[in-house]
Order: C-alpha cells, then structure tokens, then sequence
DNA sequence: TGTACATCAGTGAACGCGCGTTCACTGATGTAC
DNA sequence: TGTACATCAGTGAACGCGCGTTCACTGATGTAC
C-alpha cells in the first residue's frame, strides 16, 4: 500500500510533514466545516508560520483537493480490504457505514453539498468506478435463491443496458447493475440523512434502517 | 396563503424588499454556493450599500436563517398543494424531484452537508413533520394489492413500533411508517447523487431510477 | 575527512482584500392635532 | 389644510479582523569532489 519506501531522510520527513498538514486540516473540518478551512489556522497549529505551508501545498484548493482525493482513497480501501477478507455485500455496506459514521465531515467531503464552481480531480472517478466495480461483483457474486435473471428486466433495467460503459469489464446482466446502484442511492439516502441529523428527532434507531434498505436488495 | 393583507404602504415595501435581498441571496447560493453569500455582495446588487441591509436582517446568520426557513416552506407548500390535487404518492415523489431540480442549492440547502456548529430553527422540525405526515398518509391511502399488514413485520417494524411517536396522530401500522420513511430514504439517495453530479460520468437517466425506487415501495 | 556549493524548510514583513458590523447622521414618509 | 413631531429607510465613514498569497531572507541539511 505504501509505495514510501527508500526515500530520502528529507523526504520522508516531507511526506510526514504533508500528513501532518492534513490531519490538522481535517480536525478543523470535522469541528467547523469545510468553508471555514483556514491555511493560516492550520500553520499556527503545526507550529510553522503561514507562508511555510507553501512548501508542501501550492495553495488551499490544493490542500482540499488532496483531502478530498484521500476521502475516496480510503473509502475504496476500506471496501476494498473488506471484500479481500471475503466480505458479501451485506458486510460491505456495515463496513461503508462504519467508514462514513467515523468522520461525517469525511463523508460530506465526497457526497456533500457540491460547491458550484469547484470540479473533483479526474482520478476520483476513477476510485469511484473502482468502488461500483466492488459493487457489482459482490452482487454478481450473491447465491440468488430467486435469481434476478429471471425476473422481467425493468424499464430502467434495459436503458441501463445501453448506458453500461462506466461498468466497463463486468459481463453482468443489466440487473444486477441496477442492483448495485441501487444499492449506492438507498444506503446513500440513509447514511447522508442520518448523518446530517434528520432522524435525531425521531428516536429510532438508523441502524437497523440502514440493515434492512441493504437487505430489500440482498434478498430480492 | 399569504396574510401579508392589510398592510400599510410602509409595511408592504418593507416586506417586498426582504424579498428581494432573499431573492439575491438564493441567486448567490445558487451561483457560489452558501459558504460565499456576502451581505456586501448582495447590498451592491440590490443597489443599496452594506449596512442598509441591517434594516431588514439582524446580520448574515439570521438571512440565512430565514433562507432555509423559506426552503423548507417552499418543500412542504409544493407537497401539500400537489396532495391538495389528489396526488398519489407516486405524484408527490415526482413534485419532490421536480422541487429539487428546480434549484439543487435550495435543496442543498435543507439536505446537504451540515454546518457542524450550527442549528436549524425549531420550526423546521414542525415543517418536516409536516411533510412527514403527507408521506405517511400518502402510503396509507394506497390501495395495497398485496396489503403489507398481513406481511411478517420486520425488525425495524417492531422497533418503529416503539419510536412512533414523531409519527403522532397516525394509528397507522408500523409497516406504513417503515414505508414512509424508506420512501424518504430512498428519494434522497437518488436526488442527493444526483444533484451533486455523481451520476454524471455513467451517463443514464435518473429519472428513470428514481421512478422505479418510489415504485419500490408503491407496489411492495 | 574536509571544504565548497546546492538544496530546501521555515521566517517575518508586507500586499490588498473583502468581510460583518457599529455608529452618528440625513432625508423622506407617515401620524397627530 | 397646515404645522410639529415621530418613525424609519438608507448613507458614509470607520472599526478590527483574518484571509490567501508574494517576496526576500536565514539557516540547516544534504551532496560533490
């Protein structure tokens, strides 16, 4: 995973001058926001001085940019050491929800409010694409007692099949893309509700919700 | 609807004028996002200078205070009038993509990433149960084919059955308001993807998923 | 091992900027008699 | 209808602030011979 090896003393000490940065960056996002990111805070709380900080990012868009690519990064690696442990899609889903529940803020990152003129480094898509592939195999994968193939294709089921080159590689019936995306909308509708606060007020208990909209498509 | 009537002249320009610094200040949002709404930008647009807008808002908390409330009412005022003509809960769920297309960062706005520091007004709890309402009395007014109370209530039925009381009012079964809210759930996971653009790189229809996730539950 | 030079982390002063907000004020609009 | 006063919209100057970013610089660390 980490390809840091044989480095330099000082570029060691970069990268983990770099790492630093952003975990500072993070905490302020996690306590105060996004937008309230400050470069001049985050100096202060590493003990260098402003302008220092341009030794290790070009400017704040960069600094977002690389806590944003990092979001995804270890959004796919957590699915990702989840499925190479043998996980199903139910436990990849529990693992998603640990992932977003542990850092809402990080969470936001990637789902949240879009910001109108901001636009996501390109190889973010392609962790993304990386996460759906996950996806459609863990569904590919589920021993279906009524198998979905069987099932009369949907409207959305056959204009899927003319727009499945973002599932690039996956020989899959049109379904079973539906399936995992699906999937993706329901436990993103639960996580950025009951992250966001909207069931606080309701009392119960967004676990099991969150269990069973994974579980409407697990056993289908 | 609006019982700004009778009103003397002063009164109607006041009301009118608050009405427009929102206007500019929705205009803005929608433009650079909440985080970048400027009381002074927005003074200069509707050609008045900086602290005239203290007239009309106690500062930029209070603006945006009132812009979230006026979302909120937006949502509910569009559900209650499309219940008004008899809308099924199909139809509703099509004015609540409609109502969120119309202007992602108003939605945003309601739903997007939470300000960690910041509550929203008491009486917007009072609006979503309100909409709440519409969901549920919407699912119990349908005419269930298959009835979902001869069903095996599931876990989160039961414990729904516990936590019902958000739902006051409603003697529904638990199986209703579980509807409701995976009805809430799953629309905001489409809508939220969507409008956030993570839909964008796969390159099909939205609409088309989003139909068939309320048909997911409509006929269950 | 020792010297000469290059690299690079970090500093401190300074830049211009726009922000929210306050204050004392002018001038127009409405109200009372 | 006219005068005297109160209300209130809007102005302009000024406040302190923290922001991102630049620049010329010091001093330590690494490299070459």
């Amino acid at each position: 995973m980490e390809e840091t090896s044989a480095k330099t003393p000082r570029e060691r000490y970069r990268t983990q001058m770099q790492a630093e940065i952003k975990q500072c960056a993070r905490e302020q996002i996690a306590t105060a926001g996004a937008s309230a990111l400050s470069l001049n805070a985050i100096a202060k709380q590493v003990g260098m001085s402003g302008p220092a900080l341009y030794r290790y990012f070009a400017g704040r868009d960069e600094l977002i940019t690389a806590l944003i690519r990092d979001a995804y990064r270890s959004l796919a690696d957590t699915l990702g050491q989840a499925r190479d442990s043998g996980a199903d899609i139910t436990e990849l889903a529990r693992a998603l929800r640990e992932w977003a529940l542990t850092d809402p803020q990080r969470y936001f990152l990637i789902y949240g409010t879009p910001v109108p003129g901001y636009h996501a480094p390109d190889d973010t898509t392609a962790i993304s694409s990386e996460i759906m592939s996950m996806l459609i195999e863990a569904f590919a994968a589920l021993p279906t007692a009524a198998p979905p193939t069987t099932a009369e294709p949907t409207p959305f089921d056959t204009h899927l099949d003319h727009y499945r080159r973002w599932a690039a590689g996956h020989s899959v019936p049109a379904a079973t893309l539906h399936r995992a995306v699906s999937f993706w909308t329901r436990v993103h509708g639960v996580l950025s509700l009951e992250l966001a606060g909207h069931f606080s007020g309701m009392g119960f208990d967004p676990a099991l919700l969150f269990a069973e909209e994974v579980d409407s498509l697990v056993t289908q």
